[in-house]
RNA sequence: GGCAGGGUGGCUCAGUGGUACGGCGGAGGACUGCAAAUCCUUUAUUCGCGAGUUCGAUUCUCGCCCCUGCCUCCA
């Protein structure tokens, strides 16, 4: 089976073939840079990750879009408020995004372009459309683009633009000719940052920056784009709409949405202040928690965030650690010449990005391993799937015993080991009323203790 | 109002025209001095409701109920 997606555009799962053989070209909506990114934004950076890859692991050269909006009105805003200059405040933000990212284990992007990076193409898109009489200067100095110049407006989103304009929510705003109407370029207002351009000085609108810098970097047409489920529509539309009509061409080829993280069964957003960050969920749980949260979930189905489910989520890799931990206290551990993954876990992959398939794949191969484990059997087969499979999904990445021992400084490191010591003592001369004393003792601190063949092993209790 | 996506065991999450994957949790057992971990057994006559197609539907069709999202910035 090859690999397949849902397009967004038409909706329908299909076979994937790039444009370019062995080649593909993909550009992932990025995140603006005015404040902390949560977990919202946790999903969509993972979920592409996985999806980059996957698709290296598949044996594509692939080129790796993702931008930074680091211009736009909320920007502008927060800065003002912060009495911080806005490139300051972008500066800061990225470098706080890219800890994030490092923490989830997301790789780079090949490209990571800055919106104010590339006034240059915008302005030649925004002329092109002036040109082909698209776009318009409206009397207030905006530039728009006119909606209904575009004849296959709506196709990705499945909407009908008079259904829009009726049941419409968008302000009527008198320089526009359609409601609809799309800014491009606008004018600065006093102290902004602006940049000079044939309409005077000003910036960009926001859905141009993302049709420039892709068509700039992957060309005018391309494979996949991606984004959150709230991208689609107007944004993702209205890229489409600018791209096809200053360039040809069809712009992405697969367009992929990825679904919400809820909380409470409602969406998680800014506007409704029910977010947390991911440097908040990073800070009470290892990082990698909040990514087998998110993996384990098909990437278009909603997502409840809550405590109990990071919980969940602990628990399982608990359970990989667990055997990862048993398999390294083994006498002679290989790993195969080539670590290869299952076919069913391929399968899953390949199936739409199909995770929570996968992961059931994983943790199969991890009972396996135990069962092995307890029976003396060869686990060398099962131990190099088990690493392939967790190496792809960038999981379980840490040392099995720092993963059950986080938290703990030297100084309690050092009194639960000599407490472990004068316990081993005791069960030597059978003195199990002071043995259990001090299980007790340290089951208090919340250390549990296991006694294995290779000696007592200690981890941390994990508080529900 | 228009459009889109959902409703699967105590929780979570896959999936399929032939009665349901995995994780968490529960119960019993094995192992252990006691534990922990692990293993074994067990835990949905059932996949929102009703009707239809079919030898057979949770999976296809139609209707209904409920939830969420988009239609304004939003990952």
């Amino acid at each position: 089976m090859g690999l397949k997606f849902f397009n967004s555009l038409g909706r329908v799962k299909q076979d994937f073939t790039p444009l370019k053989a062995g080649e593909v070209r993909m550009y992932v909506c990025g995140v603006t840079v005015y404040d902390q990114s949560h977990v919202g934004h946790a999903r969509v950076m993972v979920v592409f990750d996985l999806l980059y890859r996957w698709l290296q692991q598949s044996g594509f050269s692939v080129c790796y879009v993702r931008n930074f909006t680091d211009i736009d009105d909320k920007i502008i805003q927060r800065a003002a408020e912060n009495g911080e200059d806005v490139f300051s405040l972008t500066q800061r933000m990225i470098a706080a995004f890219h800890r994030d990212m490092d923490a989830l284990g997301c790789l780079r992007p090949t490209v990571e372009p800055r919106a104010t990076d590339y006034m240059p193409q915008m302005i030649a898109m925004i002329e092109s459309l002036i040109d082909k009489g698209i776009a318009y200067l409206s009397d207030g100095g905006d530039v728009l683009f006119s909606v209904r110049s575009f004849s296959d407006y709506g196709a990705l989103s499945g909407k009908n633009i008079d259904d829009l304009a009726s049941g419409s929510r968008v302000d009527i705003d008198q320089k526009k000719r359609d409601p609809l109407d799309f800014v491009l370029w606008k004018p600065a207002k006093m102290g902004e940052p602006a940049w000079q351009s044939p309409w005077g000085d000003g910036r960009p609108g926001w859905h141009i920056e993302c049709s420039a810098m892709s068509c700039h970097h992957l060309g005018e047409s391309f494979d996949i784009h991606g984004g959150g489920m709230d991208l689609k529509f107007p944004h993702h539309e209205n890229e489409i709409a600018q791209a096809v009509a200053a360039n040809g061409g069809d712009f992405a080829k697969v367009w992929l949405h990825n679904g919400f993280v809820n909380i409470n069964a409602e969406k998680m957003s800014k506007s409704l202040g029910n977010f947390f960050t991911i440097a908040d969920v990073i800070s009470c749980y290892p990082a990698e928690v909040l990514r087998m949260f998110i993996v384990g979930t098909h990437y278009r189905s909603p997502l409840d965030f809550s405590d109990q489910a990071l919980s969940e989520a602990r628990l399982g890799l608990d359970r990989l650690y667990e055997v990862k931990k048993r398999v390294m206290q083994l006498d002679d551990i290989a790993l195969a010449d080539q670590l290869l993954l299952p076919q069913p876990f391929v399968d899953a992959m390949n199936d739409d990005l199909n995770t929570p398939e996968a992961l059931a794949v994983l943790f199969e191969t991890a009972h396996r391993l135990n069962k092995a484990i307890d029976e003396g059997g060869d686990v060398t087969d099962d131990w190099s799937s088990f690493v392939a499979m967790t190496d792809l999904l960038a999981l379980v990445q840490d040392d099995a015993t720092g993963w059950f021992q986080s938290g703990v400084n030297d100084l309690d490191v050092a009194h639960i080991e000599s407490l472990i010591a004068a316990r081993k003592e005791a069960r030597l001369a059978k003195d199990f009323a002071r043995s259990d004393a001090i299980r007790a003792e340290l089951m208090a601190l919340n250390i549990i203790l296991e006694d294995g063949a290779a000696g007592t092993t200690w981890k941390v209790k994990e508080l529900a």
